[in-house]
DNA sequence: TTTGAGCGT
């Protein structure tokens, strides 16, 4: 019959890819585990610093799967921060709580959680939420 | 060319 053939090829049309519904649970917003925990910003790199070298400081607080640097791309120095990449959040947090104010390369180092990229979006920052032109007054 | 708050192809 070809009322069955006309049946069948609606039903391929109509399942299309069970994948794609698949892929909308998986990038659900209420993940349990961000990865943005196992990605450090790291800032307060001397120009000088390469990623070796900061790879080889933090590879010794847990497993380093990559360490990235961003280079200027007109002058092709360091911008003077990267970002390390770990395994483990819990060996991310070991180095940042440990590199965290230390001393690199004879400039102090800023390590913290790296903030997650948005596409065509703006990337927002919760550090400037302490006021900015008001002076604070101290209580004692 | 030289030193500093920051968040990336």
């Amino acid at each position: 019959m070809k009322n069955s053939l006309v049946s069948l090829a609606r039903r391929a049309l109509t399942v299309q890819n069970p994948a794609a519904d698949w892929r909308c649970f998986c990038s659900s917003p209420s993940f349990p585990t961000p990865p943005s925990n196992t990605k450090l910003f790291v800032a307060g790199l001397s120009w000088s610093v390469d990623e070796k070298s900061l790879k080889d400081a933090f590879s010794s607080f847990g497993d380093v799967t990559e360490v990235r640097i961003m280079y200027d791309k007109d002058s092709g120095r360091s911008r003077g921060f990267g970002f390390v990449y770990f395994s483990k959040e819990v060996d991310a947090r070991s180095a940042k709580d440990a590199m965290d104010g230390k001393a690199f390369l004879g400039r102090p180092l800023r390590v913290s959680y790296a903030l997650e990229k948005v596409r065509g979006g703006p990337i927002v920052v919760p550090r400037r939420l302490n006021g900015g032109d008001d002076n604070n007054s101290r209580n004692s």
